[in-house]
DNA sequence: ATTTTTTCTGTACCTTTGGTACAGTAGAGT
DNA sequence: ACTCTACTGTACCAAAGGTACAGAAAAAAT
């Protein structure tokens, strides 16, 4: 077989495990539960990952990845927009939130929080992966909100950065909200709120 | 022994496991690790829990209950501070944000939370007990909400429904970030960053 | 065409642990 | 002395994680 099947496999591996662990979580997830759902044995699946935290690795590393080429993507989009740096970071919330609402099922959840309810089972390389992405994400709206800072005025008594990781709280807790109300509407609603903030944040009115 | 020795058993296992499953979740946390913490035997657990679903159900049970005691005492202060609705829900979020920096030791996460990225392992009746506590929450605040829009102009476009879920949403994605940064200072902002937006969206300014 | 390497399958096995059941007991109240 | 509550102690079974390894099947290299 050629790498291609090789990588393939390991897709296939990493996907099942994922669903499944975003339902009932990583410990409540068994090899048994993944390799049947990966149509794998055991022997392939530790001959891809060295047992089940190296899986997790494999897993964080993967969804963190796909995560930052969702957000790129859309920042292509949301920067040929405008070229107000304001209204490319609403512009790329509204098309967040609209990816989201066009999911055909509920939001499967996002494997961070998952993981961080988890974290004691976890070693520091796995806790380390889990705080550079969220770490990741303040970073990207924490610069265009500093860039959009420079031209306008911002609403005092609002910090940067917390409004920053604001985006992270929101859609992580919107998340935990679609789930509870198996809807997606209210995460996008989220999504959408925290961008009329952030309108709000740089509006030069008094 | 007397009723009062058997609650504070029942409260003591109820403590630990609630701390454990917190930190590792409730699969990854065994009968034996909540036994030892709350220095009991497996045969004494079973007697005031049916096994480890009935457990499941006590937490969720006895973390609503503590959690509206919370917020009822926080909203009985918060009235007493003015007469105006908008300011007794700002001064209510003021308060909550306080008590959560208090907190000496990380904040310890939310069951509710929890449960949820490992609802596939509870049943029904769990699950509906998830979905009744975040349903209190929205409604305790879009009581107030409503409240308040009857005396203010809403700024438009903003769903009071969706305003009232941002409560939850600000704090479990809160929460999560606390925990990831181990530091409470990350919830202690969010939940003004939402008390700011909330006093915008009643700001009768064009 | 053959050899080699990669990518798996299948089986067998071990150890630990999670979850459950239940018989028995200690101690407080009556 | 009796009874009930509140446990303790022990025993048991299925399941899970992990390991080891023999070998097959497919592709790549030669």
């Amino acid at each position: 077989m050629n790498q291609k099947a090789s990588e393939s496999t390991k897709e296939r591996i990493l996907q099942a495990a994922e669903t499944l662990i975003l339902q009932s979580g990583f410990s409540a997830t068994s090899l048994d539960d993944i390799i049947q759902k990966a149509a794998i044995t055991k022997g392939g699946l530790f001959y891809h990952f060295e047992g089940k935290k190296g899986l997790a690795r494999g897993l964080i590393e993967r969804y963190l990845q796909q995560d930052q080429e969702l957000f790129d993507q859309l920042f292509v989009v949301a920067d040929q927009s405008s070229d107000d740096p304001l209204e490319q970071l609403l512009k790329f919330l509204e098309l967040f939130a609209e990816t989201i609402q066009q999911l055909e099922d509920t939001h499967p959840g996002c494997l961070v929080a998952g993981f961080t309810y988890e974290s004691h089972q976890f070693d520091d390389e796995i806790r380390g992966l889990i705080r550079q992405g969220v770490t990741s994400w303040r970073k990207m709206i924490l610069r265009r909100l500093n860039t959009i800072a420079s031209a306008r005025p911002v609403r005092p008594g609002v910090p940067l950065e917390q409004l920053a990781d604001m985006f992270t709280s929101i859609v992580e807790g919107g998340i935990i909200l679609s789930r509870v109300y198996a809807n997606n509407e209210a995460l996008y609603h989220q999504v959408l709120l925290y961008r009329d903030y952030i309108s709000l944040v740089y509006s030069s009115s008094p």
